[in-house]
DNA sequence: TATTGTTATACTCTATAACTATA
DNA sequence: TATAGTTATAGAGTATAACAATA
């Protein structure tokens, strides 16, 4: 197994034997695990996606069905919640927000009376306008200390664990 | 701006443009967003880490407490919560689900009376013994594909990402 | 005055099971 | 029979505001 972790950096000089009532905390194993750096990573990730988006109250996961719904124009709930891998229960709920805020609209699908052909509203459409800058602009931003090699290593690694590989 | 995503391998052999009832959905922009492959990489995970400790039913997040509880005995709850970043409000009843299993025990402080010294209890202490490799073999299994090298970088630029930079 | 744990409250995200309408 | 959307229900996780006990 990889050694990244031996002189954990979260360990004070001393290798974290004093763990005084008041200093930083002992983290043992965890740094050096790739599931607790992700983790760390990805509410660093949406703290800073909130701010580049505001004053739209809008989560990465609700720019992400807007963006899926805007590219593929006239998909259903459930095809929807099988593409992010959410149940078409919780996809309910989902798009009642953004059809409350005006942004998604659902109209009656013209071969299927079940379900719903999705679309954005104007108001939708005109938002992701505005998202897409800020969020690109937010993304350069966390990358900032990385160059082009990294970058396209950082997304490639990313996908393989996403992959299961 | 880095251009990773300029084929996506998530659009068709045709870029995407015949995106039929059935097929895969066109994602646009999102492969190319480090949040966006973030947040799949950590679902798949979280569903590894889930099949990895079974039958146990523990969460990472669980993990991860009881791993601080284990080597900074004696904390509180709002140091506990201060070191992952939570509410101390939304603590109690992380500490009560660990508690209800028999996992942690709340023992009063013996300087302070406002507040408990956290500690493992025997089978907190059994199962993190337990735990421990199991979460140590989901993380190999993860990393299969990767070399020493790639692993390296996967944790330093997650850790880049999350520290700010 | 400030802090610790707690409760009340609220909201999001997630799921399963069962229902209705439609295929 | 199977699928699409929905509802009821449940649970985890998150937060803010207020409270009592203690520092």
């Amino acid at each position: 197994m990889s050694d990244a972790t031996s002189s954990s950096p979260d360990a004070g000089p001393d290798g974290g034997k004093t763990r005084g009532r008041r200093g930083a905390l002992r983290r043992s194993l965890l740094p050096g695990l790739v599931g607790y750096r992700l983790r760390k990573a990805q509410i660093a990730m949406f703290q800073s996606f909130q701010a580049a988006v505001a004053p739209h109250e809008v989560t990465p996961g609700q720019f992400g069905l807007l963006v899926l719904i805007r590219e593929n124009t006239g998909l259903s709930q459930s095809r929807l919640g099988a593409a992010v891998g959410i149940d078409r229960s919780t996809m309910v709920a989902a798009i009642d927000r953004l059809e409350g805020r005006g942004w998604v609209v659902r109209a009656p699908s013209p071969t299927d009376r079940r379900s719903y052909a999705l679309r954005l509203g104007p108001e939708g459409e005109r938002l992701l306008d505005e998202l897409i800058p800020k969020v690109r602009a937010h993304e350069e931003a966390m990358l900032a200390g990385m160059d082009a090699g990294e970058r396209r290593l950082l997304l490639d690694l990313l996908g393989r664990l996403a992959g299961g590989g």
